[in-house]
RNA sequence: GCUCGGGUGGUGGAACUGGUAGACACGCAGGACUUAAAAUCCUGUUCGCCUUAAAGCGAGUGCGGGUUCGAUUCCCGCCCCGAGUACCA
């Protein structure tokens, strides 16, 4: 008889019992110190979506897993931590249209995604779970915001301050000695005059240094979310949730000074371990320019003058016309009458044409000229002054010094309006285009004529700071970081108002809890959903501020509060931010180059300037998992023209397959003919088929398996097509009472598109486990190709990793599926097999290369399986070795061999013994002009002469010498031999 | 336009510093077991030519060239796909 107890390989009785007992056990919780060295493995958290996770999610999760798994095998105090971005756009619109409390779907979406979490198994401690919408989390987001507000960069120190030591300073010294990144219209006072200061004049002073403050900028207001975004949140014109178009605005608004550390977190790119095209975008988004501010004085005009920035300040003599922003302050006072008509025109004529895209339209040329004049800095000719739309008002000074000879877009507009063009170096050839060389000796050039590019640039610079008309100047494209959302569901900002200016409340009074409201919706008078509030006041009489802060103000911090999740004196305890000091590991989406990752950087910097934090770098090493697709299919719907067919005739469904489908596109007469026929027969008496076609239609991907589809799971899913006829790819026919059992398929083609249920093409990950288990998922979705590649998701394939499991649970088993493992000493062959796998999988968990290291899992336990090898000694150590990938089963596999429950994730790594791989032969492949011709036993101790002897005296070889003396003979010891001809 | 990635069988992909291209899987074909199906196992599978077969020959990593005894790997030129970014002075 059968025992029921002894079974093939139960995976689903397996995983429940081990998800459930490391939960109990808390087997994976980390402690703030330990003997071991410690190793911080970080995701990037994820928003809660209402649609639960698909398949794509859990891949950069499973490889964090695999190496915080790995690494504490290694002997590493591991923090491997999850939590959830909780406040965010999605949960506040479907409260607008729901009413629902935000917080109510935030929760119970974050069920969803901790069951889901759950049963893949992953080894997260999650007594350190966050939330950023939770109260006790978000204290400490406005407390760091506090900070912020407490702080100005000394630009002396290169560091962030106290304020307080701003105003002592200016108490006893004045503004006198202060280099500090601050607004640009700061005042120059003496101890004095500071002191004779009101409190309001202070504070009003003392915000244009903070790094957190108030100021009315250009914002990019989107009406539709009824609120600003961030830069980063705007692609293309249009918000990145939702595709809302998105326009300028001035408004009062929080700012963050970001650009005070925008050469730090330049220079911090080289010392960190980051994909490289991840650094290079946030160098550009930086935008550093080396160059200088040069100063045109205006003919007739002492008060004002024009300040350029140019990073070819050489090219200065080459200078033709100077251009304005259309937007530019200066530009109507410095509009001549003659000109006001045309100036006017064109301005408006602009503004127009940045409403609709002007991105699009880069190649025409406009402008008009102002009538003004300005005067070159150095020769003191008369230049024109223009304005045109290629000046951007947002970025230098919004003005520029024309060089066309050297500027493509400058010699466009002279050509174009006829303006001169000076050629400022002898190489320069200008004939057709703007020549941008730095070689050869400078010409027309007044005193740096026959200089070269170096000498030229600091000749002149040295000139013009001489003259007071320039200095050198960096120019970042960094812009401060908006840093108010006019919405409800985020962190209120710890800010009320008296007279006007902000102060921030109490330390003691935080959190600030985010107020009920009765419609998540702006006040009837345009303010924010908070101004719905009632009797929501500071001290019952002033104001709150009534914006939230953004979405990345929650996410960048958290890594700190992990470290101390329950600390409730602090954002996280002195000991344990100096245990743990880093992140040694982050997984996550290039999506977030330029917002979350910046922005974590810069408040990290922040927090080491002010003593909370130890390294300058928040995240040593980080890696890009790629973009899982959807790989959509679809079905060939016939569509014919039906001629002598009554209205109230219903068309029969037919669906042809892929191979049939491609026939008759290529016009296979025959196909077309038999398709024709086909149709007709499923016609009443007397009507005819005209014009054929095709529908080409989603169907979901679930019901499909290796392209072909199941026909029965198909009449379930789409009950109205019940009644469908497939024509198979053999041409065969499938009718609706037939049994769908066939030796042809009906194929479905194939497209990669983005992952989204109104393609039919999400595939969830729940489903998949259900029917494979958790290890198989794991384990498949790592051998789906390399991590940091993007790759359309494919369930075909997974039954091999499946197999492959199977196989590896037949090793422990005889063949009545009890357990029989023995203690025999193992052959040499099963060692070898053994350490070679010990061996790369080391080496491919270090490179983070895990699909290849589950190719050689499946090699191993492919040899073992052939060697019949069941002795303890090899295949326990394969379960460790194979534990960060599939857990569940080797956990039950580590029991059954005898040992303790739960000690496998603490147990001792095997160490490699490159001793069991020594070959003494090596079978050299042969090569005769090189190619492989034919392999040849060895000894792998022979010299190199030894062997070409050996090579050439060989019968085989011979032959392909054909008796001719070799030119030449290569032999590469233990690799290859290659015999010239 | 610029900056990064990337082009290898029917498919996903492997090949670490130049050394047997196609590992490992999927799919497909054939076979075993079975009343049958599923499951499982075995064999074959880059393409072309030739052969009854064994074997043999030729081509082959987007295209064209180069360096080298030897190139998927290095260099030059070009084509295609993807991502980011853009009047940035």
């Amino acid at each position: 008889m059968r025992n029921c107890e002894k079974m093939d390989y139960q995976f689903k009785d397996i995983e429940k019992k081990w998800q459930q007992f490391w939960a109990a056990n808390q087997t994976f919780k980390a402690e703030n110190q330990s003997a071991k060295p410690k190793y911080y493995v970080l995701d990037m958290f994820p928003y809660p979506s209402g649609a639960g996770l698909h398949v794509g999610h859990p891949l950069g999760y499973i490889a964090s897993d695999i190496f915080s798994r790995y690494k504490r095998l290694r002997g590493f105090n591991v923090l491997h931590p999850m939590g959830y971005d909780s406040f965010g756009l999605p949960a506040e619109q479907y409260a607008i249209q729901t009413g629902q409390h935000p917080a109510i779907t935030t929760e119970a979406n974050i069920a969803t995604y901790r069951r889901q979490l759950d049963q893949l198994g992953f080894s997260f401690d999650w007594s350190r779970e966050v939330r950023t919408s939770s109260p006790d989390y978000y204290k400490w987001t406005q407390w760091i915001f506090m900070q912020l507000f407490n702080s100005w960069y000394n630009k002396t120190d290169e560091k962030a301050e106290s304020i307080e030591k701003l105003v002592a300073h200016f108490a006893t010294n004045g503004s006198a000695g202060i280099t500090a990144v601050a607004d640009d219209e700061i005042l120059t006072f003496t101890a004095a005059e500071w002191n004779a200061m009101s409190e309001e004049a202070q504070q009003t002073e003392l915000l244009k240094y903070r790094l957190t403050y108030l100021r009315e900028s250009t914002v990019n207001w989107c009406p539709a979310l009824g609120t600003v975004l961030a830069n980063d949140e705007v692609k293309d014109g249009v918000s990145e949730r939702g595709g809302y178009p998105v326009e300028q605005k001035k408004m009062m608004q929080w700012s963050m000074r970001i650009t005070a550390y925008a050469e730090r977190l330049l220079q911090g790119l080289d010392n960190i371990d980051w994909p490289d095209p991840l650094k290079e975008m946030q160098r550009n988004w930086i935008g550093k320019s080396v160059g200088a501010s040069v100063k045109f004085s205006i003919e007739g005009n002492t008060q004002q003058n024009i300040e350029v920035f140019t990073t070819r300040v050489d090219t200065i003599f080459g200078v033709t016309f100077v251009v304005l922003a259309p937007e530019h302050e200066l530009v109507a006072s410095l509009t001549t009458p003659d000109q006001k008509e045309a100036v006017e025109a064109y301005i408006a004529q602009t503004k127009k044409k940045s409403e609709l895209d002007r991105m699009a339209d880069t190649k025409s040329v406009s402008g008009a000229f102002t009538g003004s004049y300005v005067l070159h800095p150095l020769n003191g000719e008369r230049i024109q002054l223009w304005i045109a739309d290629y000046v951007l008002a947002g970025y230098g000074t919004g003005a520029v010094m024309a060089v066309p000879s050297g500027d493509q877009r400058d010699y466009l507009f002279a050509k174009h309006f006829n303006l001169p063009i000076i050629p400022i170096l002898d190489t320069q050839n200008t004939e057709k285009e703007a020549d941008a060389t730095k070689e050869g000796k400078y010409i027309n050039s007044d005193f740096i004529d026959g200089l070269e590019y170096k000498e030229a640039t600091a000749a002149i610079v040295a000139k013009l700071e001489e003259i007071g008309a320039g200095k050198a100047k960096v120019n970042f494209r960094m812009r401060d970081a908006i840093f108010g959302r006019q919405r409800y569901w985020g962190e209120p900002v710890p800010v009320y108002f008296k007279n006007g200016l902000p102060y921030l409340i109490n330390e003691s009074e935080l959190p600030l809890i985010l107020p009920e409201i009765d419609k998540y919706l702006p006040t009837e008078s345009g303010e924010p959903p908070l101004g719905r509030a009632e009797d929501w006041k500071y001290q019952n009489q002033y104001e709150y501020e009534l914006s939230t802060m953004p979405g990345w103000a929650g996410s960048s911090w958290y890594w700190y509060r992990y470290m101390d999740a329950q600390n409730a004196t602090n954002f996280a305890s002195k000991e344990a931010v100096e245990y743990w000091k880093d992140v040694d590991l982050y997984i996550g989406g290039s999506e977030h180059a330029t917002g979350h990752l910046l922005y974590s950087r810069f408040w990290n910097k922040f927090l080491k300037d002010i003593g909370l934090a130890v390294e300058e770098e928040p995240f040593k090493k980080l890696i890009n998992q790629g973009m899982i697709q959807g790989r959509s299919s679809f079905t060939y719907r016939l569509n014919p023209l039906l001629l002598g067919i009554d209205d109230n005739f219903v068309k029969p469904e037919v669906y042809v397959s892929k191979g049939i489908y491609e026939l008759y596109k290529e016009g296979d007469f025959d196909t077309i003919e038999q398709i024709a026929l086909f149709y007709k027969d499923l016609l009443p008496e007397g009507a005819e088929v005209g014009e054929m076609d095709f529908s080409k239609l989603h169907v979901d991907v679930n019901i499909v398996s290796n392209d072909a589809l199941d026909i029965a799971a198909f009449r379930t899913w789409r009950p109205d097509n019940n009644k469908a006829i497939f024509i198979l790819e053999d041409g065969s026919v499938i009718y609706p009472a037939d049994n769908a059992q066939n030796e042809s398929k009906y194929i479905c083609d194939v497209e990669i598109e983005k992952m989204s249920k109104s393609k039919f093409n999400v595939v969830n990950p729940d489903d998949l486990i259900e029917r494979y288990g958790s290890d198989t998922l794991r384990m498949y979705e790592m051998f789906l190709g390399p991590l940091e590649q993007s790759k359309p998701w494919n369930t075909n394939g997974i039954e091999g990793v499946f197999k492959f499991l199977r196989k590896f649970w037949r090793l422990f088993h005889n063949e009545q599926w009890e357990f029989t493992v023995n203690d025999d000493a193992p052959t040499k062959a099963e060692l070898k097999s053994l350490h070679k796998i010990i061996r790369k999988v080391e080496e491919d968990i270090e490179r983070f290369s895990f699909n290849t290291s589950v190719s050689s899992f499946m090699i191993a336990v492919n040899e073992l399986t052939d060697l019949k090898c069941n002795k303890r000694a090899v295949l326990q150590e394969l379960v460790i070795i194979l534990s960060p990938y599939a857990p569940h089963i080797c956990e039950e596999l580590w029991t059954l061999l005898g040992n303790e429950a739960g000690t496998l994730s603490y147990a001792a790594y095997p160490v490699f013994n490159p001793s069991y791989l020594v070959e003494d032969e090596f079978a050299y492949p042969i090569s005769v002009n090189g190619k492989t011709r034919l392999n040849i036993n060895m000894a792998l101790t022979m010299e190199p002469k030894e062997v070409e002897a050996l090579v050439l005296a060989n019968p085989d070889v011979q032959k392909y010498l054909d008796g001719k003396t070799p030119k030449k003979v290569i032999v590469v010891k233990g690799r290859i031999v290659n015999i010239v001809i």
